[in-house]
DNA sequence: CCTGGCACTCACCCCGGGCGAGTGCCAGCC
DNA sequence: GGCTGGCACTCGCCCGGGGTGAGTGCCAGG
């Protein structure tokens, strides 16, 4: 219902605004966009799209700047994906190649991020609900004291101290390692908890309340890790928010301190393709003015986590995308070879 | 050479100041601390403290403002160290006592020193290379591919992979993990590598190569770690700095993103006792304008790694110290018992 | 349906005056 | 000698007013 125009209207807004940081008027629009047709044409297709609360005035006689709905529609039918050109790609994939462990691939993603952005960057480790047990490994630091570590295909590395009812033999620790990785080696996270449920039944009485400890603990860890953790950076992109920032960076500083509020954030991004939460589709308050870009990444074809970036509603969308999806696949890559 | 009342007119200004964060006049002073004396007698004062360098005027006609050099007297001379009440340590100590590893002691110490202090909290991990080893353990996560797992004292683990130049086999692995355990286990970080020195001759040709490899790991691992991580959090506390804060905050903001600048920062402070520094102090230019109170911590006697604290030049330091010094304890404590 | 013209609005900038906190200095007092 | 009250002066801040210009809405004509 909107005509073909009236879209290139609001592109050409959206691309000014987003440049200059300033409402864009009727006159300017005409002057560096050749639209073919007059100021005062492209000022009743103005007023039609601020009817339809695609744009608005910050005060009378101003020019006009994009709402919240006003980028969502450039973003679902206006803006493409703007790729990244073969330097940029070929920069990032060597700057991701040099990762010696999951947290420093996860560092360089953060930093990485951030610097192509030029925003706030914010990285979820790869979850381990999702992934396959690659070893469980039980280490004897003491007569009664066990090390328990978790690792998964993902390269993920969990460890926990276990303090044991009764002193624990070598013989039946390395017993109870071998049947361990026996059953959930390479099998799903998800999957543990049944795979070892009868486990503790073949062993000694003596050893069985130890054995029930450990299993206790590495289903525990299975649960709290459910609780992911994240990596955020560029945070000093921030200060480019805008001119009144005092008010509006403090609640994002705030939001981004919260993990739980950043995972559920990357959390109701859809699984698979990129999700765009503008401006107040963000449930979080604080985040009300920002917009955040996000994809899920995985060392397969199914995605273990995600990561994206937070900024200024005033973002560039194609872009930010672009990038966005480049390193989401760069480091999807990187995990699957390690 | 000061007269005991110029320094309590400095106290006095210092206390005033950061409580309102204006310039404070001589008649205020005199109203606001009962010092027995005029205003006029205060203002000769002033003027006095303002020949050595320890007041300034931010403009003629102003009150005075301290400068970097009256901080560092008033921290020196004049301040003493708030000790935290008693529900606050209990407070402390519950707070941190609730942590399950080593990432979640360093998360709540980060997160309680931000909120005690209201300001931006440092944590450096616990150093590798003090600490000693508790444990090294090689697992087969294929023929031909090991992990390397380093578990120290202080409850930090580190993990490498290894691609063997040759298939290992499962004896030859318990022979390898059972002697360097016997050689490293206990042992000082640094005192590593020559203990493994000749390590590898006693293995078989077929084997030679693989315990080589092992071996540098473990030694880079050694040395890339000496390389430090650290945690910061409390950035919201940022926007609190001061009115015109845009110029102030963004420099701020990017050296704390630099891990390198923070790691030398705390690596600066002496290694007992307690550091502040202040303003210009600071080696890095984009903290000129903050100071850092930083202090050791450690889980016996001897302090492994620092935490601190970054704010405004105009902070709290009796009480900002206090939190610090309190933090640093309990934090050891909880390392020495886990 | 587009266009040029026109009157109108209103944020922004600049200016000048009044206000007041704060200072430095000086003469007098203890 | 050091403290005090008094006094003239400085200068940043606040406030109101007028000018400017970008931008708008509307309307009549092509």
């Amino acid at each position: 219902m909107l005509s073909e125009r009236r879209l290139e209207v609001l592109r050409a807004i959206v691309h000014d605004y987003v440049g200059t940081e300033e409402p864009v008027g009727s006159k300017a629009l005409t002057e560096r966009h050749h639209l073919g047709v007059s100021p005062a044409t492209v000022r009743n297709d103005m007023a039609a799209l601020e009817e339809e609360g695609f744009i608005a005035q910050p005060h009378t006689s101003a020019g006009r700047i994009p709402t919240d709905k006003g980028y969502r529609l450039f973003v679902d039918r206006l803006a493409g994906v703007k790729p990244m050109t073969a330097p940029e790609r070929r920069a990032i994939h060597h700057f991701l190649d040099g990762a010696v462990d999951l947290d420093d691939v996860v560092g360089r993603t953060v930093r990485l991020l951030a610097q192509l952005t030029r925003q706030v960057a914010v990285v979820q480790y790869p979850s381990l609900t999702r992934s396959t047990v690659r070893h469980v490994e039980l280490l004897s630091l003491a007569p009664a004291r066990l090390m328990l570590v978790l690792i998964t295909d993902t390269g993920r590395v969990e460890q926990r101290m276990i303090d044991c009812p009764a002193p624990f033999g070598e013989t039946s620790l390395a017993d109870l390692r071998a049947r361990l990785n026996s059953r959930v080696a390479g099998r799903r996270f998800s999957d543990v908890p049944q795979l070892v449920q009868d486990l503790a039944e073949s062993f000694d009485k003596d050893d069985r309340g130890t054995v029930t400890t450990v299993l206790s603990t590495l289903l525990e860890t299975l649960v709290e890790e459910t609780e992911e953790r994240l990596m955020i950076g560029g945070t000093a992109n921030l200060t480019r928010f805008g001119h009144d920032f005092p008010l509006t960076i403090r609640p994002v500083l705030e939001a981004l301190e919260e993990q739980v509020v950043l995972l559920k954030l990357l959390g109701e991004a859809t699984d698979s393709g990129m999700t765009v939460k503008i401006g107040h589709e963000n449930a979080h308050e604080g985040l009300s003015s920002t917009s955040v870009v996000s994809v899920g990444y995985g060392s397969g074809s199914e995605a273990v986590a995600k990561l994206g970036v937070v900024g200024p509603t005033r973002m560039d969308y194609p872009g930010t995308m672009g990038a966005v999806r480049a390193v989401a696949r760069y480091v999807g890559q990187i995990l699957a070879e390690s």
